[in-house]
DNA sequence: TTGACGCGTCGGATATTTCCGACGTATCAA
DNA sequence: TTGATACGTCGGAAATATCCGACGCGTCAA
Protein backbone atom coordinates (compact mmCIF):
# COMPACT_ATOMS: atom_id res chain seq x y z
CA UNK A 1 0.00 0.00 0.00
CA UNK A 2 2.73 2.41 -0.67
CA UNK A 3 0.11 4.57 -3.23
CA UNK A 4 -3.33 5.04 -1.19
CA UNK A 5 -4.77 6.01 -4.49
CA UNK A 6 -8.23 6.95 -4.96
CA UNK A 7 -9.03 4.48 -7.50
CA UNK A 8 -7.47 1.41 -5.70
CA UNK A 9 -9.44 2.32 -2.30
CA UNK A 10 -12.88 2.37 -4.58
CA UNK A 11 -12.15 -1.27 -6.35
CA UNK A 12 -13.60 -3.10 -3.59
CA UNK A 13 -16.84 -3.78 -3.25
CA UNK A 14 -16.84 -3.61 0.96
CA UNK A 15 -14.93 -0.47 0.78
CA UNK A 16 -17.95 0.89 -1.58
CA UNK A 17 -20.34 -0.18 0.64
CA UNK A 18 -18.86 1.57 3.74
CA UNK A 19 -18.87 5.14 1.79
CA UNK A 20 -22.10 4.43 0.70
CA UNK A 21 -23.43 3.45 4.61
CA UNK A 22 -21.29 6.74 5.83
CA UNK A 23 -23.18 8.86 3.62
CA UNK A 24 -26.27 8.54 6.13
CA UNK A 25 -24.23 9.82 9.35
CA UNK A 26 -20.91 8.99 11.13
CA UNK A 27 -20.57 4.99 12.48
CA UNK A 28 -18.43 3.20 14.91
CA UNK A 29 -16.66 -0.09 13.84
CA UNK A 30 -18.36 -2.82 15.23
CA UNK A 31 -21.65 -1.11 14.04
CA UNK A 32 -20.20 -0.94 10.66
CA UNK A 33 -18.65 -4.67 10.95
CA UNK A 34 -22.03 -6.24 11.48
CA UNK A 35 -23.36 -5.28 8.14
CA UNK A 36 -21.01 -7.84 6.74
CA UNK A 37 -20.14 -11.56 6.36
CA UNK A 38 -16.71 -10.22 7.80
CA UNK A 39 -14.58 -10.24 10.73
CA UNK A 40 -14.09 -6.88 12.67
CA UNK A 41 -10.66 -6.48 11.81
CA UNK A 42 -10.94 -7.21 8.11
CA UNK A 43 -13.34 -4.07 8.35
CA UNK A 44 -10.86 -2.28 10.49
CA UNK A 45 -8.11 -3.30 7.64
CA UNK A 46 -10.56 -1.46 4.96
CA UNK A 47 -11.23 1.27 7.16
CA UNK A 48 -7.07 2.00 6.88
CA UNK A 49 -6.95 1.79 3.32
CA UNK A 50 -10.24 4.53 2.90
CA UNK A 51 -8.22 6.40 5.68
CA UNK A 52 -5.05 6.04 3.89
CA UNK A 53 -7.30 7.57 0.52
CA UNK A 54 -8.30 10.25 2.90
CA UNK A 55 -12.03 9.33 2.16
CA UNK A 56 -12.97 9.18 5.94
CA UNK A 57 -11.86 10.54 9.08
CA UNK A 58 -12.21 8.66 12.46
CA UNK A 59 -12.91 10.54 15.89
CA UNK A 60 -12.32 8.94 18.85
CA UNK A 61 -15.41 9.22 20.89
CA UNK A 62 -14.77 7.17 24.30
CA UNK A 63 -13.76 3.79 23.70
CA UNK A 64 -15.50 4.03 19.95
CA UNK A 65 -13.85 5.54 16.68
CA UNK A 66 -16.56 7.51 14.90
CA UNK A 67 -15.64 7.20 10.91
CA UNK A 68 -17.29 9.78 8.59
CA UNK A 69 -17.47 10.12 5.12
CA UNK A 70 -14.61 12.54 3.80
CA UNK A 71 -15.79 12.65 -0.19
CA UNK A 72 -13.18 15.35 -1.15
CA UNK A 73 -10.66 12.82 -3.21
CA UNK A 74 -13.80 11.53 -5.27
CA UNK A 75 -13.47 14.75 -7.49
CA UNK A 76 -10.41 13.09 -8.66
CA UNK A 77 -12.12 10.22 -10.11
CA UNK A 78 -14.89 12.42 -10.83
CA UNK A 79 -12.39 14.78 -12.68
CA UNK A 80 -11.00 11.64 -14.26
CA UNK A 81 -14.33 10.43 -15.82
CA UNK A 82 -14.80 14.04 -17.19
CA UNK A 83 -12.12 13.00 -19.50
CA UNK A 84 -14.80 10.67 -21.11
CA UNK A 85 -17.93 11.85 -20.05
CA UNK A 86 -18.00 13.81 -23.38
CA UNK A 87 -17.94 10.22 -24.99
CA UNK A 88 -21.10 8.24 -23.51
CA UNK A 89 -23.25 11.54 -23.55
CA UNK A 90 -23.28 11.74 -27.40
CA UNK A 91 -25.15 8.49 -27.01
CA UNK A 92 -27.70 9.57 -25.05
CA UNK A 93 -29.23 11.78 -27.61
CA UNK A 94 -31.02 15.40 -26.46
CA UNK A 95 -33.53 13.53 -25.07
CA UNK A 96 -33.31 16.00 -22.05
CA UNK A 97 -33.45 12.79 -19.57
CA UNK A 98 -30.65 14.29 -17.65
CA UNK A 99 -32.33 17.70 -16.80
CA UNK A 100 -35.44 16.36 -16.12
CA UNK A 101 -34.31 14.04 -13.96
CA UNK A 102 -32.57 17.36 -12.23
CA UNK A 103 -35.63 19.26 -12.24
CA UNK A 104 -37.59 16.53 -10.55
CA UNK A 105 -35.02 16.49 -7.42
CA UNK B 1 -10.74 -12.27 -12.30
CA UNK B 2 -14.08 -13.58 -11.86
CA UNK B 3 -15.93 -10.29 -11.56
CA UNK B 4 -14.92 -7.88 -14.32
CA UNK B 5 -15.90 -4.99 -12.67
CA UNK B 6 -15.54 -1.48 -13.91
CA UNK B 7 -14.00 -0.10 -10.15
CA UNK B 8 -11.61 -2.93 -10.58
CA UNK B 9 -10.25 -2.02 -13.95
CA UNK B 10 -9.76 1.50 -13.23
CA UNK B 11 -7.57 0.53 -10.08
CA UNK B 12 -4.62 0.26 -12.64
CA UNK B 13 -2.71 3.13 -13.63
CA UNK B 14 -1.25 1.12 -16.98
CA UNK B 15 -5.51 0.67 -17.77
CA UNK B 16 -6.33 4.08 -16.77
CA UNK B 17 -3.40 5.65 -19.03
CA UNK B 18 -4.71 3.06 -21.57
CA UNK B 19 -8.38 4.46 -22.10
CA UNK B 20 -7.19 8.04 -22.38
CA UNK B 21 -4.61 6.96 -24.94
CA UNK B 22 -7.49 5.37 -26.58
CA UNK B 23 -10.19 8.48 -26.59
CA UNK B 24 -8.03 9.88 -29.67
CA UNK B 25 -8.64 6.61 -31.58
CA UNK B 26 -7.89 3.72 -31.74
CA UNK B 27 -4.56 1.67 -31.46
CA UNK B 28 -2.88 -1.37 -32.45
CA UNK B 29 -1.32 -3.73 -28.72
CA UNK B 30 2.62 -2.50 -30.06
CA UNK B 31 1.82 0.77 -30.78
CA UNK B 32 -0.21 1.29 -27.12
CA UNK B 33 2.74 -1.19 -25.47
CA UNK B 34 5.80 1.34 -26.48
CA UNK B 35 4.16 3.69 -24.78
CA UNK B 36 4.63 2.16 -21.62
CA UNK B 37 7.70 1.05 -19.93
CA UNK B 38 6.11 -3.01 -20.36
CA UNK B 39 6.29 -5.43 -22.24
CA UNK B 40 3.90 -6.55 -24.70
CA UNK B 41 2.50 -9.64 -23.05
CA UNK B 42 1.93 -7.49 -19.74
CA UNK B 43 -0.33 -4.51 -22.15
CA UNK B 44 -1.86 -7.59 -24.15
CA UNK B 45 -3.16 -9.11 -20.30
CA UNK B 46 -4.14 -5.12 -19.26
CA UNK B 47 -6.20 -5.36 -21.97
CA UNK B 48 -7.67 -8.59 -21.51
CA UNK B 49 -8.63 -7.29 -18.09
CA UNK B 50 -10.59 -4.09 -20.02
CA UNK B 51 -12.14 -6.06 -22.74
CA UNK B 52 -13.98 -8.17 -19.95
CA UNK B 53 -14.90 -5.00 -18.12
CA UNK B 54 -16.27 -4.10 -21.42
CA UNK B 55 -14.53 -0.99 -21.75
CA UNK B 56 -12.51 -1.75 -24.96
CA UNK B 57 -13.40 -3.87 -28.34
CA UNK B 58 -11.16 -5.31 -30.66
CA UNK B 59 -11.19 -5.04 -34.50
CA UNK B 60 -8.57 -7.39 -36.06
CA UNK B 61 -7.03 -5.66 -39.43
CA UNK B 62 -4.79 -7.98 -40.46
CA UNK B 63 -2.30 -9.14 -38.30
CA UNK B 64 -3.01 -6.45 -36.25
CA UNK B 65 -5.49 -5.67 -33.36
CA UNK B 66 -7.08 -2.42 -33.20
CA UNK B 67 -8.41 -1.21 -30.17
CA UNK B 68 -11.12 1.06 -29.28
CA UNK B 69 -12.23 2.68 -26.60
CA UNK B 70 -15.98 1.80 -25.21
CA UNK B 71 -17.05 4.54 -22.52
CA UNK B 72 -20.20 3.42 -21.59
CA UNK B 73 -19.26 1.23 -18.72
CA UNK B 74 -17.55 4.36 -16.93
CA UNK B 75 -21.30 5.69 -16.70
CA UNK B 76 -21.84 2.68 -13.53
CA UNK B 77 -18.98 4.82 -11.96
CA UNK B 78 -20.70 8.07 -12.47
CA UNK B 79 -23.63 6.85 -11.41
CA UNK B 80 -21.92 5.54 -8.06
CA UNK B 81 -20.37 9.15 -7.83
CA UNK B 82 -23.50 10.85 -8.12
CA UNK B 83 -24.24 9.29 -4.69
CA UNK B 84 -21.53 11.67 -3.42
CA UNK B 85 -21.67 14.52 -5.20
CA UNK B 86 -23.73 16.12 -3.55
CA UNK B 87 -21.52 16.77 -0.71
CA UNK B 88 -18.28 17.62 -2.20
CA UNK B 89 -19.90 20.00 -4.18
CA UNK B 90 -21.48 21.63 -1.37
CA UNK B 91 -17.95 22.86 -0.86
CA UNK B 92 -17.08 24.59 -4.18
CA UNK B 93 -19.45 27.59 -3.43
CA UNK B 94 -21.95 28.59 -6.50
CA UNK B 95 -18.99 30.84 -8.09
CA UNK B 96 -20.04 29.32 -11.13
CA UNK B 97 -16.92 27.80 -12.26
CA UNK B 98 -17.82 24.37 -13.78
CA UNK B 99 -20.68 26.57 -16.16
CA UNK B 100 -17.95 29.02 -17.18
CA UNK B 101 -16.12 26.02 -18.00
CA UNK B 102 -18.41 24.43 -20.25
CA UNK B 103 -19.60 27.79 -21.69
CA UNK B 104 -15.51 28.22 -22.93
CA UNK B 105 -15.19 25.18 -25.29
C1' DT C 1 -9.98 -2.02 41.04
C1' DT C 2 -11.87 -5.47 37.89
C1' DG C 3 -13.87 -7.40 34.15
C1' DA C 4 -16.01 -6.55 29.79
C1' DC C 5 -16.00 -3.86 25.60
C1' DG C 6 -14.20 -1.37 21.26
C1' DC C 7 -10.60 -0.99 18.62
C1' DG C 8 -5.95 -1.35 15.89
C1' DT C 9 -2.52 -4.22 14.43
C1' DC C 10 0.49 -8.27 13.93
C1' DG C 11 1.57 -13.05 12.08
C1' DG C 12 0.29 -16.06 8.86
C1' DA C 13 -2.72 -18.39 5.38
C1' DT C 14 -4.72 -18.01 0.94
C1' DA C 15 -6.11 -15.71 -3.24
C1' DT C 16 -5.38 -12.41 -6.65
C1' DT C 17 -2.57 -9.21 -9.45
C1' DT C 18 1.12 -8.10 -12.20
C1' DC C 19 4.79 -9.13 -14.90
C1' DC C 20 7.93 -11.78 -17.91
C1' DG C 21 9.99 -15.28 -21.25
C1' DA C 22 8.56 -18.83 -24.18
C1' DC C 23 5.56 -20.76 -27.31
C1' DG C 24 1.89 -21.31 -30.92
C1' DT C 25 -1.07 -19.22 -34.46
C1' DA C 26 -2.28 -16.21 -38.03
C1' DT C 27 -0.76 -12.71 -41.36
C1' DC C 28 2.28 -10.24 -44.22
C1' DA C 29 6.11 -9.28 -47.58
C1' DA C 30 9.35 -11.15 -50.66
C1' DT D 1 7.07 -21.12 -49.67
C1' DT D 2 9.86 -18.71 -46.17
C1' DG D 3 11.10 -15.66 -42.78
C1' DA D 4 9.60 -11.90 -40.12
C1' DT D 5 5.81 -9.62 -37.64
C1' DA D 6 1.64 -9.04 -34.42
C1' DC D 7 -0.71 -11.03 -31.15
C1' DG D 8 -2.80 -14.09 -27.28
C1' DT D 9 -1.89 -17.06 -23.74
C1' DC D 10 0.48 -20.28 -20.65
C1' DG D 11 3.72 -21.39 -16.63
C1' DG D 12 5.79 -19.47 -13.05
C1' DA D 13 7.80 -15.75 -10.07
C1' DA D 14 7.07 -11.98 -7.19
C1' DA D 15 4.25 -8.63 -5.10
C1' DT D 16 -0.03 -7.31 -3.17
C1' DA D 17 -4.72 -7.92 -1.24
C1' DT D 18 -7.86 -10.03 1.79
C1' DC D 19 -9.11 -12.30 5.69
C1' DC D 20 -8.80 -14.37 10.35
C1' DG D 21 -7.42 -15.44 15.30
C1' DA D 22 -4.72 -13.64 18.82
C1' DC D 23 -2.93 -10.05 21.39
C1' DG D 24 -2.48 -5.49 23.62
C1' DC D 25 -4.17 -0.96 24.80
C1' DG D 26 -7.36 2.28 26.35
C1' DT D 27 -12.22 3.07 28.13
C1' DC D 28 -16.32 2.06 30.53
C1' DA D 29 -19.48 0.28 34.14
C1' DA D 30 -19.90 -1.78 38.50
Amino acid sequence: MLEPDVFSALANPVRREILMQLRKGPRAVNDLASGFDLGRPAVSEHLQVLRKARLVREEPRGRERYYHLDPRPLSEVDDWLKAFTHYWKQRLAALGDVLDEEARK
